[in-house]
DNA sequence: CCTTGGTAAATTACTGAGAGGTCACATCCA
DNA sequence: TGGATGTGACCTCTCAGTAATTTACCAAGG
C-alpha cells in the first residue's frame, strides 16, 4: 500500500517558478506519496486540535498548514471526526508504550514518576500539543472522537492507576474514589507540566524531567 | 439597578394554559426584572461554556436552558463574547475574593494549600464548571474572553504564586521558572480536583476538602 | 523510443446546515 | 402612553463536506 518509491519528495511548494511544471500550482499530483501525506496531515492536526480544541479548530486551516486543499484531508481521512479519531489512535498508543515501557524497567517506587513523566516528554517532545488531543475536556460527549480518546485516556490511565492505588495502599488506604481521584490529580499535574511547556519551547524533555525532581524534592521536604 | 421588587417571579413557562394570560407562551414580558435574567442567563452560561468550551458552546442553547430565546442574551450582553467576558469578570472576582480571605484568615504554611481548596469548593458548589470557564485553554488568542479570563487567572495565581514561591525560597531555590512551573502544577491540581468532582455531583465542598487532606496525607508520608 | 491507457494525487468550485447576530413588532406594567 | 421585557422571522457568514475535473507518474505495447 505504501509503495514509497522516492528518497524525499521534491516539493516545490510556493516556488513561483516551478520545477518541472509548467502552471505553477496546478492540479496534479505533487510526487507526494499518500502515506507520507497522512504523517504529514497528522501532524498539522494534532497541533490544530490541541491548540484550539476540536469545535475551535479548522479543517481548512489544517489543510493549510500542510499546503494542500481541504479535499484532501475528506479522501485520506474521511471526515473531521476521523481526521480527530485518527490523531488520538496516533498518540494514544504511543504513549501507553512509552509510559508502559519507562514502568516495565523497574525503577524503584520513588523515582517511578519520575521514569514516566520522562516518557511522556520525550514522546511529545516533536508534538506537544497533542496531549491536549487526548485530554480534551470539549469533546462533544459520545462521539466518535470523544469514545476513542476515552478508551486511549483510559489506557494510560490504568497505568497511572496501579502506582497511585499501590502508594495509598502502603498507606492504609484502600479507598476506591481516593484512589481515582488521586489519578486524576497526577494527570492533572502532567497536563499542566505539559501545558507550561508549551509556553516555553526553548525547554528539552530533558529539562522538564530535571525541573520536575527539583520540584518534587521542595515540596517534599518543605509544604 | 437591580430594583429587585418581585420575591419570587412567577415564569409560568412552558404551562400549556398560561395564568393570566390569554396567549399561551405569547411575546411579552414575563414579569422577569433584568437583573435577575442577568443572572439566570449568567448561570446557565457559566455551565455552557464550562461544559463544552467557548467554541462548541452555543447562544441557542443558553437561552433554551433560561426559557427564553436568542435576542434576550443579545439585548443583555451585546455578543458570545461578551457573555463569555461577563462569565469570566463573575467568576473571576468571587473566586479571587474567596481565595484571599482563605489566605488572609492566617493558616500555618502547612495548612494554606487546604485553606485554599476549600475556599475554591465553596466558591463552586452551585456552578462547579465555572472554573474551566476560567481555565478554557481553547479561547482564541487575543481576543476579547481570552483577555479578560488572563486577567482574572493572573489575580487568582498571583496567590498561588506567593505561597509556592515561598515554599522554593525555603529550601534555597529562586529559580523564577521553577516558581512559575510549580504555580502551574497548583492550578493544574485544582483544576484535576474540580474536573473529578463534576464527575461525582454527590460530593460536598466539605467531602473534597477532607479528601484532599487524606491524599496529601498519603502522598507525604508515602512515594 | 514514443504513444497510450490506467491509476494515484490534487484542485476548483460548489452545496447545505448551523450558529452568530439583527430588526420589527408584541405584550405587559406603572 | 411609554418604557421594560420579550418573541418570531430573518440575514449572513463560516465551515464541514462533496462533485467534477485536472495533472502527473508508471507501465506496457507498438
Amino acid at each position: 500500500m505504501t509503495t514509497a518509491r522516492a528518497s524525499a519528495a521534491p516539493e516545490p511548494s510556493g516556488d513561483g517558478t516551478a520545477g518541472r511544471r509548467g502552471r505553477g500550482g496546478g492540479a496534479g499530483t505533487k510526487g507526494v506519496p499518500r502515506a507520507l501525506r497522512e504523517e504529514q496531515i497528522l501532524a498539522a492536526a494534532l497541533e490544530e486540535f490541541g491548540r484550539h480544541g476540536h469545535a475551535a479548530a479548522s479543517m481548512a486551516e489544517i489543510a493549510r498548514r500542510v499546503g494542500v486543499t481541504k479535499p484532501m484531508l475528506y479522501t485520506y481521512f474521511g471526515s473531521k471526526d476521523g481526521l480527530y479519531t485518527a490523531c488520538v489512535d496516533h498518540i494514544g498508543p504511543r504513549l501507553r508504550a512509552a509510559i508502559e515501557e519507562a514502568m516495565a524497567s523497574g525503577p524503584e517506587r520513588e523515582a517511578l514518576p519520575r521514569a514516566v513523566l520522562a516518557a511522556v516528554f520525550d514522546t511529545l517532545q516533536d508534538c506537544r500539543h497533542a496531549w491536549f488531543v487526548l485530554y480534551d475536556r470539549t469533546l462533544p460527549h459520545d462521539s466518535a472522537p470523544w469514545q476513542a480518546a476515552r478508551r486511549h485516556r483510559a489506557a494510560v490511565d490504568g497505568l497511572a492507576a496501579a502506582g497511585t492505588a499501590a502508594l495509598l495502599q502502603a498507606e492504609g488506604n484502600d479507598d476506591a474514589l481516593d484512589a481515582d481521584a488521586l489519578k486524576h490529580v497526577w494527570t492533572g499535574t502532567v497536563s499542566a507540566l505539559v501545558g507550561w511547556w508549551i509556553a516555553h519551547p526553548e525547554l528539552s524533555a530533558g529539562d522538564m524531567t530535571a525541573r520536575w525532581s527539583r520540584l518534587v524534592a521542595a515540596v517534599r521536604t518543605g509544604a
